[in-house]
DNA sequence: TATTGTTATACTCTATAACTATA
DNA sequence: TATAGTTATAGAGTATAACAATA
């Protein structure tokens, strides 16, 4: 492709995240269920019983767009809502015996996933590359305080 | 925001992206172009010259994306469509005046976001961590060579 | 009055299908 | 017949605004 644009940080960066974001996706097959789901199932399995608008805070959503994800769990028997009886606005979504195989199992493949992608590292690269993603990844609380925009005016250059 | 899945190779990617997508749109902003506009000033820049098609290839989108691309940056008078001679059928996408010098302010401001966003890094440290990223991101060409998916149902895990 | 979940709606970016003009 | 550009349309994902139930 574009030679010109792969010397380009935010063009490295963005293939290198749709690239494993489709091995994830590949992994994940079997189990019926996205990257994004696992993501959502993990953060559901907090110690803490956690609500709609709770776990929407931890992945960084908006509420409105919780509502589907539960939904599409919820239609897969990952997850059940029950009325918080402490706050009887509050949906407690947990997972079903059902979801919290499906985690574990996915837990497993998504870490095979990345220890793939990262194979050709040497234990050493591996551990810089990731203390450097997460800085770089950090930043990002410091300045994007709002939602999540959408990432699509986002820099291909 | 969620610490579970701040040590996840997926979150930590996406969110790099996006944090640099950031700055880059704000380094742009008083050239009143996105990244993304800057990339295909960058492509359309090319020596020989080309054509929609030619371009849409080169930055890994569909034509139909591309007409609304040259659309926007034509508007700005920042390029201009000229009809090939040679093939009455190709559009030959080249870049105004204007589109030259704000091609070149823009790669000085990005250079510049690029530089700041890897300042933290050392010299060594950066030329590893941008190896092991075009390493990452090249792996793509292998397996999804189909057009860029809506990069949404993407790995936030 | 404020908050939680929900729905309806709109917006952005994307691709597919169908049209036109050229080849 | 096939290709380049275009348009109309639909899909995925997101957010904003408004509503009902609850606090």
């Amino acid at each position: 492709m574009a030679d010109l644009l792969n010397a380009r940080l935010g063009y490295l960066l963005k293939h290198a995240q749709l690239n494993f974001a489709a091995s994830g996706a590949r992994a994940l097959e079997p189990l019926g269920i996205t990257g994004r789901e696992l993501a959502v199932l993990v953060v559901l399995d907090a110690a803490e019983p956690l609500s709609q608008q709770d776990a929407a805070r931890e992945l960084g959503v908006d509420r409105t767009t919780m509502v589907a994800l539960v939904d599409d769990l919820e239609a897969k028997d990952l997850v059940e809502r029950h009325r918080s009886p402490e706050d009887r606005r509050k949906n407690i979504v947990g997972l079903t015996a059902h979801g919290k195989k499906t985690l574990a199992e996915g837990e497993r493949l998504h870490k095979e996933t990345e220890s793939a992608f990262l194979a050709e590292l040497s234990p050493i690269e591996n551990e810089l590359f990731l203390r450097i993603l997460k800085k770089l990844a950090a930043d990002s609380e410091l300045e994007a305080d709002g939602p999540l925009t959408t990432d699509s005016d986002a820099e291909d250059a």
